[in-house]
RNA sequence: GCUCGGAUGGCGGAAUGGUUUACGCGCAACACUUAAAAUGUUGUGACCAUAAAGGUCAUGUGGGUUCGACUCCCACUCCGAGCACCA
């Protein structure tokens, strides 16, 4: 008997598959043509979140989502349709670029020995990839296209810089943008963040908010995923109301407009009893000439200074700004207080207090002893009209910071002219002197410098290379400078579904009406498969260039992805996988022991795949037994085949086997599971049928067998095609077409009916399809334990329910 | 604090109104072996009991709906994830 030799199968067929093109999407339907995504007539875009390669190299979670989405798409192709499965590498970013900080090479070339390592490590997971397409977001073939699409959003007039507090971290020297804080730390490095007020760029992508949380209720996605991003985007419906300022004092009257808020209950507005704005909003007020006690300045300045210290539950702070203004419902004079409680950058930064309805407002005015009015609430219409004040719609949601003051990402293609500044000159208003790199000089070429590492200065390390800033000014010739920083890794992964079905021979075009035939065909992505922690940031991201690119008219749909699911997080022993705990599972170490198609089965069997699941080294060989039975079903298949060859499945005869019922059985459960990504409960129903199999060696034929392994396929993609062409197959099983099964063959002709006295379970009766429910309630009152219970009781009531269940009540 | 998940044998999990614990791991006994490993067979929720049966109790806790609840409803406890002074 052969040896089951996984690792010489597993290499073999890997070499094989990409020789003779298996899974390039149209490889079924044109036999003999070259295969391109032009050709095929049943697309089918199954897409997986694209891995940064880590210095790690391919961490086992990133497997586990792989695999679950190769196993999808593995179906999808044998169901007949053509499947795209494209990979690459989402290189670019702080995270590529600390790692060769930390070790001292240059990014560059760390890139090259990254991607290297990680193509090898995804090859041998066994998945159906089209190689071909593949992409790294460092290429400057790829990344001219990121700057294309940077310049289609500015051509939009979706693009603005602005100088505002902005999230930087000290650690890795750049500004973030508000989705990259979690807990007010990087999300990278975990350093703590602080503001500072600096100018950068920034895409408008609360424009969009309305359609962003609107088209969500028409995709198909995790409801999860769904449930953070309207959380994210957080509409309010409201009102603004002006308070006017009665007392003039130190304010000058040029600085003196009324105090705009915005407020979700304007039926509360006559138990306003004061105005609250937030310390940065009190900072403009002295930026325009208010000069306030030294207590009040020195308030602002603390609060400022602590703006995100969130340890423990503050206590409420705040001051007296000294001056009041006037409830325009009441004519009430009420104070203004400063307090950092309110918060810059939502709403109007400033609010009314209504302490008998507001929890915090409660809490501030207990603290300085401020009224607390009952006044009767008003209706929500009334309250607007009688403040004069006019319906609101407020976003939580704020824009997206793009620049990053680094080196290892995609400069920012835009130019700014001095000369064109001074003479009010440039392509959008309000951004004199600014000017997109034309877009026939794209790319702009990240230069290689020696010293690449962040400056802490606000700038990019690319702020002083002089021959890479200096250039011409488009629009008039003069000398002008380049923009410095590069974007934010983000942007390079907003946009990638659409390089991998626009690249031909090595290059990418996303524009041409090539392309737009192509994407009409294929996009948006049918499925897409990745992981939660993206909820708010690539994922809202893509939609909104999505969004833009379709006014822009240069894609016909804007949403990227119609479905797509969320798998679980993979942990190690209960606890999650670190670096620092030292419990990170290396896939190669497992694939080296037992084989890809046992670590992918293995991590498909430990849970349902959108739940996650606990990695346990005992675990595996549970599968690795099961491996190893399929493999010598093959040796006993094999030496009886002819006597068995003709030993077909009944399926038109009136009698089915059992056996064969239970095929029909698999078949059923494993379709319908794959499409579920239920692949835990797949995979053991295939164990079952193994079991069975087993059991019933005279009834096993050679058909049957065949089926299995075509069920098993997706999971086990290298054992199943080695079997399958040793069992006289030409073509590649992955390619053959997906078990039917006979809805027939399902049925059983008899049940197992349960009966029950007073819903207690007394015994169990097998009935034929024909009996009424009169000849079972005599059968199950015959039965002996029935009998013994019933003995001196009366029955009451009898609950049939059809093939399944009779309950006797008694007194 | 708010939102969303989740709690079932020694362990991962299965079952979404009708036989709780599928499948797998682990464990035990047996077979094979000089022996061990591997493999195979059988058993395996707890408690009581037995010659054989059998019985009672168990799906985080307490209550409810129902002939019948892991499943539906209410309250609580614990664990995980996300958001977090968003007016």
């Amino acid at each position: 008997m052969k040896k089951y030799d996984f690792t010489k199968i597993e290499k073999k067929w890997q070499k094989a598959w990409q020789t003779k093109k298996v899974y390039e999407p149209s490889f079924v339907k044109t036999s003999a043509g070259k295969p391109s995504l032009k050709k095929s007539k049943k697309p089918f875009y199954n897409l997986m979140m694209f891995p940064y390669p880590s210095a790690e190299g391919l961490h086992v979670g990133n497997m586990y989502a792989f695999t679950g989405s190769d196993i999808y798409g593995r179906m999808k192709r044998m169901q007949g349709h053509d499947v795209f499965e494209p990979i690459g590498l989402d290189g670019f970013g702080i995270h590529s670029e600390n790692y060769a900080l930390k070790i001292g090479t240059h990014p560059a070339k760390q890139a090259k020995i990254s991607e290297k390592r990680f193509y090898k490590q995804l090859e041998a997971i066994g998945n159906g990839f089209a190689w071909n397409e593949r992409l790294e977001t460092y290429d400057p073939e790829y990344y001219q296209w990121t700057q294309w699409v940077f310049i289609q959003l500015w051509k939009q007039g979706l693009v603005y810089r602005k100088k505002q507090a902005v999230n930087w971290c000290p650690s890795c020297k750049t500004v973030l943008a508000d989705e990259q804080v979690v807990n007010n730390k990087c999300e990278r490095c975990s350093s703590e963040v602080i503001q500072k007020e600096l100018e950068q760029w920034f895409f408008k992508i609360t424009e969009y908010a309305e359609k962003l949380l609107k088209n969500l209720d028409m995709i198909d996605w995790s409801e999860k995923i769904k449930i953070a991003q309207r959380n994210w985007i957080g509409k309010s419906e409201g009102a603004l109301i002006e308070f006017p300022i009665s007392e003039i004092r130190s304010l000058k009257s040029d600085i003196r407009p009324p105090i705009s808020v915005f407020t979700t209950r304007p039926d509360t507005i006559f138990g306003v009893t004061f105005l609250v704005v937030s310390p940065e909003y009190a900072q403009q007020w002295i930026k325009s000439g208010w000069n306030p006690s030294d207590e009040i300045k020195k308030y602002i300045a603390t609060a400022l200074k602590n703006r995100n210290n969130h340890d423990e539950k503050k206590e409420k702070t705040g001051v007296f700004s000294g001056f009041s203004a006037i409830n325009p419902a009441n004519k009430e004079k009420i104070p203004v207080w400063i307090s950092d409680y309110v918060l810059p950058g939502y709403g109007t930064g400033a609010i009314m207090a209504v302490p008998a309805h507001d929890e915090r407002d409660h809490e501030f005015a207990e603290k300085f002893h401020l009224p607390v009015s009952h006044a009767p609430l008003v209706s929500f219409d009334e309250g607007v009209q009688k403040s004069g004040g006019k319906k609101h719609t407020q976003y939580r949601l704020r824009d997206w910071l793009i620049s990053r003051q680094r080196y290892w990402g995609a400069p920012i293609p835009m130019i700014f002219c001095a000369n064109c500044a001074n003479n009010k000159k440039g392509e959008q208003k309000g951004m004199e002197g600014w000017y997109a790199v034309p877009e026939k000089n794209l790319p702009v070429k990240l230069p290689n410098v020696k010293d690449f590492r962040p400056q802490g200065k606000g700038e990019s390390p690319l702020a002083s290379a002089k021959s890479f800033y200096e250039t011409k000014c488009p629009h008039c010739g003069e000398n002008a400078r380049r923009e410095t920083d590069v974007s934010d890794t983000f942007l390079d992964s907003a946009w990638y579904y659409l390089a991998y079905v626009g690249k031909k021979n090595s290059k990418f075009e996303i524009r041409n009406s090539n392309f737009k035939h192509l994407a009409h065909k294929w996009l948006p992505v049918h499925m897409y498969i990745g992981g939660a922690e993206h909820s708010v940031l690539h994922l809202l991201y893509s939609r909104f260039v999505a969004m833009a690119l379709h006014d822009a008219e240069h894609i016909d749909f804007d949403e990227p992805f119609t479905k797509f699911r969320a798998h679980g997080l993979l942990i190690k022993e209960g606890a999650k996988m670190s670096k620092s705990k030292g419990n990170v599972v290396n896939p190669d170490e497992y694939i080296k022991k037992f084989g890809a198609d046992a670590l992918r089965m293995y991590l498909m069997f430990l849970a349902p795949f959108e739940q996650g699941g606990d990695f346990r080294d005992a675990g595996i060989l549970g599968v690795v037994r099961f491996l190893d039975r399929v493999w010598k079903l093959y040796t006993r298949i094999s030496t009886n085949r002819s006597a068995n060859n003709t030993n077909s499945i009944r399926e038109i005869s009136g009698q089915i086997s059992e056996y064969s019922r239970l095929l029909h059985r698999t078949i059923k459960k494993v379709t319908d599971d794959i499409e579920n990504l239920q692949y835990n409960t797949a995979i053991s129903a295939l164990m079952i049928f193994l079991n069975e199999m087993e059991k019933n060696k005279e009834q096993q034929d050679l058909k049957s067998v065949l089926i299995f392994l075509q069920l098993l396929a997706p999971f086990a993609p290298h054992i199943t095609e080695e079997l399958w062409c040793s069992l006289g197959k030409k073509s590649s099983i992955h390619l053959s077409e997906w078990p039917n099964y006979d809805e027939n063959a399902i049925q059983e002709e008899s049940k197992t009916v349960v009966v029950q006295v007073n819903g207690k379970h007394r015994s169990t009766l097998t009935i034929t399809l024909t009996s009424s429910q009169k000849e079972i309630e005599q059968i199950a009152c015959e039965d002996a334990r029935v009998k013994s219970v019933l003995e001196g009781k009366s029955i009451k009531k009898v609950i049939y329910i059809p093939f399944k269940v009779i309950n006797f009540v008694t007194d």
